[in-house]
DNA sequence: TGAAAAACCTAGTAAAATACTTGGTTTTTA
DNA sequence: TAAAAACCAAGTATTTTACTAGGTTTTTCA
């Protein structure tokens, strides 16, 4: 399991997409916009997380993502896992050749520690950082991005 | 906070350090032999390791490296610190000037995870992780690359 | 004393991953 | 029917990783 900036940007992104999706479909463009993400980077981590089953997508005007569960069944690891895919725990992963003959030691343990990783970060949910970082917070510095209507639907940024 | 290959290259050293510096110093031509990885790449980890105070440096024939200190008080995030040195917890550190104006919320979020992550890390211990994987494994699989000799010191590999 | 084994040091470099950019197509809404 | 959004494919600059090359210095031992 590989814990960059990367995955930071899909837990930053979608801790955005809690805290607004209470108003309708989150787009990626306010979540571009207020976390200073590039759209297009954004698009290729809300691809694999839909493909994850983590977010739905909803096309034309006023749409844009919800989460496709509560978010309090989705962990830190569900996030890390389906943007950084190949969970890469040990390099031999089935083949016991890493080196002279023998099966290396050190791969069971690894592996035994990247365990703890993930039941770890399993435990931590979109829900609990949501909560804890203040629902109020939310678009205080940036109250024109997004503005809800009586429908529900939001009104694009006039630019 | 990194979590890559790198530090899983530093920890897997370690672990062979720490199964067989009972034998006097240990060289890192051997742990390059036994868990092959390049021997200069080493040469860097352990340049780093040994700034960070992890472990002591033996020049000479029979030299090698040594556990600066006891197998229990080495954590595996001093490991990964210590190879991963910039310990990126947030992008604006100091500063507030995120986006718009108003200092990132999520990046409060996140150097929380990050912190527990180290909690969680610094909670294993070196030791921990060697007595896990059994001592009588360490080098089963290639008995000639360290031979103990009366005095304590170590044949060389007649290659 | 001198060859060899090791740490220690510096610089370069190929491959991979990251973080984008560009330029589209399709769907849906008002 | 125009615009807003998802959705898609391909390329690319930058950074990191993992390694190579080629040294110097220290220490041991025969």
């Amino acid at each position: 399991m590989r814990l960059t900036t990367k995955g930071r940007y899909a837990v930053t992104a979608m801790i955005d997409l809690a805290m607004n999706q209470s108003l309708g479909p989150v787009s990626l463009k306010s979540i571009s916009v207020n976390q200073g993400i590039s759209l297009s980077y954004l698009e290729q981590l809300f691809a694999k997380m839909k493909r994850k089953n983590l977010v739905v997508g909803a096309r034309g005007p006023g749409g844009g993502y919800v989460l496709a569960r509560d978010v309090d069944s989705i962990s830190i690891a569900d996030i890390i896992l389906a943007v950084d895919e190949p969970l890469d725990i040990t390099e031999c992963e089935g083949e016991e050749n890493c080196h002279d003959g023998k099966r290396c030691l050190t791969h069971d343990l690894w592996s035994e520690l990247t365990d703890q990783l993930h039941v770890f970060l399993r435990g931590i949910r979109l829900g609990e950082l949501m909560r804890r970082s203040g629902i109020d917070q939310a678009r205080e510095g940036n109250p024109a991005v997004r503005l809800a209507r009586s429908d529900g639907h939001r009104v694009g940024l006039p630019e």
